[in-house]
DNA sequence: CTAAAGCTTGGTCTATGCTCCAAGGTCAAG
DNA sequence: CTTGACCTTGGAGCATAGACCAAGCTTTAG
């Protein structure tokens, strides 16, 4: 199948089949006598695994270490693994303190009822504004608490 | 406090902060006399919550959209936890992804003893290559049913 | 006074993941 | 045989999220 065939079957732009094909995320297709790309269901499939993997949030990059792996199935299982393993504990987290910061949220809007725009003390003493509301620092400092190891 | 303050404060360069300034993420300081941005506590917390979100994966422009919401607390307050819902949501179907993957690898590794290069046969009749396996083709086909979804 | 450290703006550069374009060869239909 | 669709390569450009750099003030320390 031509380039183009290849791009509607897997909804892929050509441009990204080439780039993809000059980042070794694609096994560089035989070549017709005019020079043409000749693809296969491996590429088919190899294209839809590093889409799924890409919208599981594996960078390029990781899946292009991923790919000989899985595409040969020896060896570097393990590898895999704990590489899922690794991204699955990630999100675990992440939602973790999606939903502590959820919790928080809805604990400071609902202590909310008119917000003023009165400033803060500096911290070097230029008094210029203040505090906005107890509910939402205290949001924030969890948050903060929470969210923050970059 | 100067900006090096807060850099330091926040462990967030200099240069950040200038760009979260000219991006609509931090508001303007004022400026002393010589023009030196002078920050407060205020956007120390701006910018816990910036990078915050930012761990949990929205991106500057969402929390740009955010950020007075949750700075003021009033209205929009269902559009913030709109927002985190359907990020939850997001996260939540990817770890689902993530999980079926993981037990479609694991099944497809353990039926595979010895990997082949046998090439698979083309889409449109000219045989070059062959499917390396079935275990294989089964995981990717599962991947591609639950990843794909751009 | 002078040097170092800090601040300002404005500009360029990086990596990632594409996307678009130009110039030209190839192929199928009318 | 010409038109249009398709293919090739190479190179430029874009968005995101900054990092880095230069020229030129200001402030602080010795």
């Amino acid at each position: 199948m031509n380039i183009s065939a290849l791009a509607k079957t897997t909804t892929v732009t050509t441009d990204t089949l080439r780039y993809y094909e000059k980042q070794g995320l694609l096994p560089a297709p035989t070549r017709q006598d005019n020079g043409y790309r000749s693809y296969t269901l491996v590429h088919v499939e190899a294209i839809r695994f590093v889409r799924g993997a890409q919208s599981l949030g594996f960078s390029l990059a990781e899946i292009r270490v991923m790919l000989p792996q899985f595409a040969q199935g020896q060896m570097g299982r393990t590898d895999i693994e704990n590489q899922l393993q690794t991204k699955i504990a990630q999100i675990d987290a992440h939602i973790k303190q999606l939903l502590t910061l959820k919790k928080e949220l809805k604990a400071t809007f609902a202590s909310l009822r008119c917000a003023s725009d009165r400033p803060v003390s500096t911290a070097h003493g230029t008094a210029v504004d203040s505090g906005s509301g107890a509910g939402v620092a205290r949001a924030r400092k969890s948050f903060a608490k929470t969210a923050i190891q970059p």
